[in-house]
DNA sequence: GTCATTATCGAACCTCGTTCTATCATCGAA
DNA sequence: TTCGATGATAGAACGAGGTTCGATAATGAC
């Protein structure tokens, strides 16, 4: 009864029934392409099973469990994201370089919503996540910061992009998933909604609620991003 | 059939049979009650039937689903959060005085974790979600900014509180909710399968693994806000 | 060929959110 | 007082989901 779940089917000689091909790699796949199409919501081990052609029990054979299944998921396409991440490193300054890493793993998690929620879980085994929080973490090296600031300042800088493309990534319940209601309109009724309010009662929501109506959430990120890259400058004495 | 949904029955003067005294109010602090007690998971309609002593079904006259009923037991107890953090405005600077909201909204999440994950999805209605935004960003408004730079800067520190808060409330499945295993030791095990990692890899882990080993959660978020407020303060022009 | 190992399959179980219908209590009108 | 209308309550039943389990098939070693 030794599972592959360690050690990948896929690495072995290939043996075992050729029933239906499986493997990790398989079922990872299916996976991330259930999470693609429709969300988190989506993902159900039937549903899952059904896309593989088998049936729910052999999926146990190669995850211990939905949590594990979508752990395994997230670092199927972290791997992606770091490839595009370390392709982008050391051509500048350090901080420029960090601010163009973190652009890019917001990007991958503004295109993939489910990542965010169950994101920077896995930081405890060596996986993707962990090399993406070590690449990060590498530009801060060429700094020069106590090792605490270093600590802090990548904390700070993931934060940032994952409450911020957390933020993106929750939808109206019914209607966006097809298409019916595009985002925009979605976030224009929040500001009909403020502006609604007693001005009074509500100052400042009245005084942003402008900027709000029709804002790039991209832009609000960055803006985010920028104020705390201007603290770590500020930091390392630039 | 008008439901109490939008005007409590507890409002109005008391009827209706008395068989289990229900209301709004006792439905909430209830499902409040079942939150801390045990987390998330812990909050089902059954049991929250049963300690009201109650049938699944008399819930649903008062909320409308299990969504609905998170979201009101979250603006519940944020109603408190609203009070402390309106205690403690207008005494100083205006960038302190965030800071010190911040802080006590990010004690009020650590404290009940389940706060973090459904949290700032109601600020599109009127509730404390929108009071919460409204008070830190009317902070803003007393220095010389733009309706953008303000609208970022408050999304900005609500994400870095946010964000650090939820880190903070992730624990491991089977240990710490009966106290078996605290925190310290939990965090020290990653640190020790770190120090396992090779050197060359992972210059920077190893850069910080000591910082890391026995950190303070508080610090950390307050490293991350302090840069955010470094930035504003930068934008501000003081 | 035999046998243990590797792998697959789906029925069955349990929990959960939700719906539906039956019932009870109270009040205002006839 | 009687009788609907409305306000509330209760729990059975449904369907979907994660997980367990035992049966079974394929493979490789001997």
């Amino acid at each position: 009864m030794t599972s592959p779940r360690t050690q990948p089917a896929a690495d072995r000689p290939r043996r075992g029934r050729q029933r239906a091909s499986h493997s990790s790699e398989a079922v990872l796949s299916a996976a991330v392409d259930l999470l693609d199409e429709a969300g988190e919501s989506a993902l159900t081990l039937r549903a899952l099973a059904a896309r593989l052609g088998t049936g729910v029990g052999s999926i146990y054979w190669y995850v211990s469990g939905k949590d594990d299944l979508i752990q395994r998921a997230i670092d199927h396409v972290l791997g992606g994201v770091l490839a595009d991440i370390e392709a982008r490193a050391g051509t500048g300054d350090a901080l420029d370089d960090l601010r163009v890493m973190a652009v890019t793993l917001f990007d991958a998690i503004v295109d993939r919503p489910w990542l965010g929620t169950h994101f920077m879980r896995g930081i405890d085994v060596e996986g993707s996540s962990l090399r993406l929080y070590e690449d990060l973490g590498r530009q801060l090296l060429r700094l020069d910061l106590t090792p605490r600031q270093r600590f802090h300042g990548v904390s700070a800088v993931v934060g940032v992009v994952v409450s911020n493309a957390l933020d993106m990534g929750q939808e109206p319940p019914p209607s966006v998933l097809d298409g019916a209601v595009d985002r925009d309109e979605f976030l224009g009724r929040y500001a009909a909604t403020w502006r609604t309010l007693d001005p009074d009662a509500y100052p400042f929501v009245h005084s942003i609620v402008d900027e709000f109506d029709g804002h790039d959430d991209k832009d609000q990120f960055l803006g985010a991003l920028d104020l705390t890259l201007a603290g770590l400058r500020l930091q390392a004495g630039l």
